[in-house]
DNA sequence: TCTGGGGTCCTAGGGCGA
DNA sequence: TCTGTCGCCCTAGGACCC
């Protein structure tokens, strides 16, 4: 049996956990540069819908008296690693499987009463941590995944956690998920399937495997097995990231290559600083820049460039090198840009460092970089940084309702009064 | 004026060497 | 020496997740 552990609406729980007078009062949380909207309570969802676009909807959150919180990335970053230990002394094979998601396996606990364990869970979490969770457990990990939109739906009769453990209650539960709401099934193909008289999740079990496999993949036939019954997906161990990303819109456009560049080498020292935190290098180097999509009246232009690079590096100077190179050759005069990024590709770990036989890195970039990082580190934001970056920090971005990092900055702790 | 960011996996198709 | 086939690798694009 697997269980899977979700926070309930997890950004506007983080923000409640540290001001209880919020509890009860509608809630949402607004994406960087305060775009749109990407977390709301249930008392919120009544009036915006998920990335309503925040200016348009100034009047509603006045209206209806709704809290509006910038994202608070540290806040929340803090209180998951928190949840999440918690579940760990819960059972020995767990799988984060995002902020504030968590699959546990529970198998070998089959003789105690699940629903009684996934309770005992859920009031741990919440007296350790404030965050609210529902559970879903089930034999397979797609069917918890259904098992928890059940627990969540209907949580007063449920007491958010709910067991599939007969097939008369999975049949049943099937024929509840609209095909729309199942784990997998996004937009395209659901819209496909409904074409074709698949309307619930139930329904998706019962087409052919040959069909299912022609026109939705190994990936939709491992899931109609699941939604069988059959177990294909196990839990996942933890791996080392395959890209690294530090992507931005801008909060306002930038037309000139100079601040473009300054953008960009930003973005890549990110990019390496994560590839050095988790000991491995790169050997890709992909940067793009784009117009802004949503203004038809301006003209557009998108442009990306991967380029290889001619030894693994997770040196700041080099990939900043490799920015400005690529930069230089999609750049075009006359745009407005709003969005630029650059992703790092080709990861392998410190171990497995090949090395060319004609060029390699200066030995003494591996040695700055790491004092860098522990002056960086000692002084808790970005002291040091290269010639070519901003060092006045005027890219701020738009938070103008940011909470408190009340776990991860004595400047911010809760104060009691 | 203002519309997020960061990932994964799979398939098709072309290049290329055995 | 030429040709056909097979399989591997790479890339682009499209689907999905949170």
């Amino acid at each position: 049996m697997y269980a899977l552990i979700d926070c309930n609406n997890f950004y506007a729980s983080c923000e409640r956990a540290f001001r209880p007078p919020l509890i009860g009062k509608p809630i949402v949380v607004l994406s960087n540069n305060d775009g749109c909207v990407i977390a709301r309570s249930n008392e919120a969802k009544a009036h915006v819908p998920m990335g309503a676009v925040y200016y348009q909807y100034k009047q509603v959150f006045k209206e209806q008296n709704i809290h509006v919180f910038s994202s608070n990335y540290p806040l929340y970053g803090d209180l998951s690693n928190r949840v999440m230990n918690v579940l760990s002394s819960f059972s020995p094979e767990i799988e984060i499987y995002s902020i504030d998601e968590a699959f546990m396996s529970l198998s070998g606990f089959e003789r105690l009463d699940l629903t009684c364990y996934g309770k005992a869970i859920k009031e741990k979490v919440k007296q350790l941590t404030h965050i609210p969770v529902s559970i879903g457990i089930a034999p397979t990990k797609a069917l918890s995944k259904i098992a928890n939109k059940i627990a969540k739906k209907y949580d007063s009769r449920t007491g958010g956690v709910y067991v599939l453990d007969t097939a008369e209650k999975r049949a049943k539960a099937l024929k509840w998920t609209k095909i729309e709401d199942v784990w997998g099934i996004g937009r395209k193909f659901s819209q496909k399937l409904i074409k074709t008289g698949v309307s619930t999740a139930f329904d998706f079990t019962q087409l052919p495997e040959e069909y299912v496999k022609k026109e939705f993949s190994v990936v939709g036939l491992r899931l109609q097995k699941e939604l069988q019954g059959i177990s294909i997906l196990k839990l996942e161990q933890v791996k080392t990231k395959k890209a690294i990303a530090t992507t931005r819109s801008f909060k306002s456009n930038i037309s000139d290559i100079e601040s473009l560049n300054e953008r960009l080498t930003t973005f890549a020292c990110s990019c390496a600083e994560k590839l050095r935190r988790q000991n491995s290098f790169c050997n890709m180097l992909m940067i793009f820049i784009h117009t802004n999509g949503h203004r038809k009246d301006q003209a557009q232009y998108s442009k990306n460039i991967v380029m290889h690079l001619p030894y693994p590096t997770h040196s700041d100077i080099t990939l900043s090198r490799y920015v400005t190179k690529g930069l230089n050759a999609i750049y075009k005069k006359g745009y407005a840009y709003k969005k630029a990024g650059v992703i790092a590709m080709g990861i392998s770990p410190n171990t497995e460092k090949q090395i060319n036989l004609f060029e390699n890195e200066n030995p003494k970039h591996e040695v700055l970089m790491k004092v860098m990082d522990r002056i960086n580190s000692r002084l808790g934001m970005k002291k040091i940084k290269l010639a070519n970056q901003n060092l006045q920090k005027t890219w701020i971005m738009r938070q103008d309702s940011l909470s408190c990092r009340y776990t991860t900055d004595w400047n911010e702790l809760l104060k009691v009064q």
